[in-house]
DNA sequence: CTCGTGACTTACG
DNA sequence: ACGTAAGCCACGA
């Protein structure tokens, strides 16, 4: 029956995420750093596996350097920008100016 | 159990 | 900026 199939792992990033409140933004590598691996790609894999929605929202995970990494598969989807734009971030040719300005940390 | 592949990356030259 | 290497997880054969 398993409804829910979230490993390990999985249930460390999507308990990060929802700490990530509204109108913030993450990256994968502080991410990677809260859980203290480097396999970031694993990160963005849990992500795209992720079943909820939006319990899970993965459109607040970007890439260090600003960039919007991508969404469900689809590098820089128009969903995601939507959805960052919505929450007062500003983005622009499918970049976050001054992300940092919006990064939360999981201190 | 082992191997190979994919994945929303990051770091380095 | 581009290509390559490193590194972590999950899935299928």
């Amino acid at each position: 029956m398993q409804k829910t199939m979230t490993t390990a792992f999985q249930d460390k990033v999507y308990s990060l995420l929802k700490q990530i409140p509204c109108g913030k933004i993450t990256t994968y590598k502080i991410i990677g750093e809260q859980l203290g691996i480097k396999g970031y790609q694993a990160i963005g894999r849990a992500c795209r596996e992720n079943p909820f929605f939006p319990t899970i929202p993965c459109h607040r995970v970007i890439n260090s350097d600003g960039s919007l990494g991508g969404y469900q598969g689809r590098l820089n989807h128009p969903r995601k920008i939507e959805l960052l734009a919505k929450e007062g971030i500003s983005i622009t040719d499918s970049r976050i100016q001054d992300f940092k300005k919006y990064l939360h940390t999981f201190q």
